[in-house]
DNA sequence: AGCGAACCGTACCGTACGGTACAGTCGCTG
DNA sequence: CAGCGACTGTACCGTACGGTACGGTTCGCT
């Protein structure tokens, strides 16, 4: 999951195929995969011709913005501090909240859904890509957050790999899935703050020490 | 979401037509969203104007698809019962393996594929069909265990649906977005049990009561 | 035997779309 | 200004696929 490209990767978009790629965005978020070439040379301005020549064919044109939207997400990253409880918990719930936020951004389901219809017919570029950024990035970057949680005595877990799946279950739920398949869904700020908070008391009480776990949250959840 | 058909069901498919439905079901494992009518008449054995006549057109032979998929997993209902401790465990990790088991089928990840193909495209009968008979139908399922637990005195929340959507997380986790965008994923049987088991842990020791919740299992999850 | 309904197989139509070719335009350099 | 490379816009080609038409076959009914 981590070497990433076998594909050969645009390094460097320039400004106009940036605006290409922000174009092709865009006509993904409101048409979903019945994106063609000429939409995207129209609302480009460009010609099809030079969709061609930048990108090779529909499929490269959309790994590179898969690959475009990636690069512009790259951040928040978590850097590593003295923890206490109450730091630890704030942590966990800006990135609960942050990862709510993510997956129900209308281009976040918009690329996820493309990425699925192609990863039916095997030749997965476009599933791998939203994996390794998706999925596979916040757990990278999660993971260090509870390791310094469990240095400092405030989680106890073997495998940070299965501790950060249970909280990625317990932060998304059902709410991509659903999304996914066309459920509307509530998802405001408010409700995404309360979501993470909730998730992250959960966590807390399944993986937090002594240390974290007052007796006083220790019992059920309303 | 309950209100089932604004779309006319095909209310008994003969045998014949059940025949075609399965031959469908087949093709869109192998071959994912590229399914063609002439690839289903040709593997049905049957002629595409008899596709047509029984289904209308392409998206009323998925939409049957899809229905005929969930009428043969209405299975394994729970009927409620006197619940202890024991029993009430028992119950939620089966639940949780057959879910498991079956999101992580071959049948399911197709069908959801192109469930979540079609919702980008609005007039999305396909995605609520899918929710309906996946997401809703086992929330709906469950919550009759979760309240007979709590009339017991097991179970400790104020709603059930809250309750049912954590479970859901500490169940599937990362398993069906992993699946779905093409990720290898062990999910044997063992694994599928041994993964229940936990979740169901971990669900009693957030909504459990003190007659559930032994002072040997309230600790930490390794 | 005769008849009609249901169905198969195949040929066919229209269209949409991926991909290519080409003529014209713009802007830069010597 | 000449020349050139990059680009646009449009026209075009090939094909694949959804949907329809139709002749031929099977089968049940009277």
């Amino acid at each position: 999951m981590l070497e990433a490209g076998t594909a050969e990767l645009m390094e460097q978009p320039t400004q106009r195929q940036q605006d290409v790629l922000d174009a092709v965005l865009g006509l993904l978020v409101e048409s979903g995969d019945a994106l063609t070439m000429n939409a995207v040379a129209r609302r480009a301005n460009c010609s099809k011709e030079t969709l061609y020549k930048w990108f090779g064919d529909r499929d490269g044109l959309l790994t590179a913005t898969v690959q475009w939207q990636a690069s512009k997400v790259r951040a928040g990253t978590y850097d590593r501090q003295k923890l206490d409880a109450a730091a630890l918990r704030e942590s966990l719930e800006r990135f609960g909240a942050n990862w709510l936020k993510v997956i129900s951004s209308r281009t976040s389901i918009a690329l996820n859904r493309v990425a699925i219809a192609h990863a039916a017919s095997e030749k997965n570029n476009l599933g791998r890509i939203v994996l390794a950024n998706g999925r596979f990035a916040i757990g990278e970057r999660l993971k260090p957050l509870l390791e310094d949680g469990r240095a400092a005595g405030l989680l106890s877990f073997d495998d940070a790999e299965s501790a950060f799946r249970c909280f990625f279950g317990l932060i998304g739920r059902d709410v991509q899935i659903r999304l996914l398949l066309g459920d509307r869904l509530d998802m405001s700020e408010a409700q995404i703050r309360h979501d993470a908070a909730q998730a992250a008391r959960q966590f807390l009480s399944l993986y937090g020490t002594d240390k974290v776990v007052g007796p006083n949250e220790a019992g059920r959840f309303k």
